[in-house]
DNA sequence: TATTTGTGAGACATGTGTGTATCATAGTAG
DNA sequence: CTACTATGATACACACATGTCTCACAAATA
């Protein structure tokens, strides 16, 4: 059921859509809304997805996919630690919904081995990232690498509140996360 | 069944306490696990709250008045803006899974009109204190206050995350926010 | 101690989500 | 055009959460 016929690729894409929206406002949402919302019928979500577990699994694997293949380039151009997380602020913002239903259904994603593994490794990645730029002098030596990592995680969920609300575009959540991680809200000095 | 019997307060707190640590992970938990959680019959559950969103209600209740008791001495202290916010971040830091859990069964919650006027009450007290800030030339022009008031709150959610694996205290999770609200990552200059 | 009150355990009806199976139909590919 | 494939609709069995009710028992109160 994979490359064969365009109606197969069309509901799962809808399903995931419809998933995304759904379940990350109301994670108790009925997979019978879930197709509802991808208008499919529910037989068809199960054709797709086995269970409800796997569905969820399965848009956060195509999630963290999707960042992977964002980040992709950003690394590739070997930028500086600071400057690669900048990028990074830009790359992902505008897939923030994505990224905070990987957050919020974290509990029944985290389940599948292979998604704890691209998760691991994207951690691994960015906090080699903080550390190197704790090398270069970048990190005020109060805040722990944790600290930094999760707050990176936090302004990108800031960033989805305010963009899911309609009160900003991604690349001016990003613009402002960027401003506050580094500078934090006072006035540049 | 109130005030009256102290079976009937420690099942009730039993309840809650249970509730946050359950619902704040798994928002599908039944009640029945909540009420073994709390150490109670689920009979005991329905007498002290009528349905599974009261529960919700309740609890959300209870977080905004423990906010709101907890911020009163700040707020009496007359302070400025900016002391305020860090005051307030020691305060609330405590309780940050409370706050997390508002944020998470917010769509819930909110369906009571009255939780609705008390945190749009506490969020207008505090979207005064942003306002006042940038007054005195304390926010950066290029942050709105949405994004601001956002920040906040997500910095809050960063130190609960910290907080829940154990990583840190309450209170350096309170000081790593103030750095990072004020000056962000970078090294005080 | 006597009385009230909250509780635990369990039965019960009800509704709903889940997952499976079937079959006619419409879209797709060769 | 023909064979294939995904789909929608529907029925079905099953499990489980929800909410109500009852009754015997234990704890708090007076």
């Amino acid at each position: 059921m994979k490359h064969k016929d365009a109606r197969a690729n069309r509901s799962r894409q809808a399903l995931i859509d419809a998933g995304i929206q759904l379940l990350l406002n109301n994670p108790m949402a009925s997979l019978k809304q879930v197709a509802e919302q991808a208008g499919v019928g529910r037989a068809t979500l199960y054709r797709h997805f086995e269970t409800r577990e796997q569905l969820i699994q399965e848009i956060a694997r195509e999630s963290l996919e999707q960042t992977e293949l964002l980040m992709a380039p950003v690394h590739a151009q070997q930028l500086s630690a600071a400057e690669t997380i900048k990028q990074m602020f830009h790359a992902l913002m505008p897939m923030a919904d994505r990224f905070h239903f990987l957050l919020s259904l974290w509990a029944i994603a985290s389940e599948d081995e292979e998604i704890q593994g691209i998760y691991q490794q994207q951690l691994q990645r960015l906090y080699q990232m903080v550390e190197q730029l704790r090398q270069d002098g970048g990190i005020n030596q109060q805040l722990s690498n944790d600290w930094v990592l999760v707050t990176i995680d936090s302004l990108i969920y800031a960033g989805w509140w305010l963009i899911s609300e309609g009160k900003m575009t991604a690349d001016e959540a990003a613009e402002q996360a960027i401003i506050t991680l580094f500078q934090g809200m006072t006035p540049a000095g």
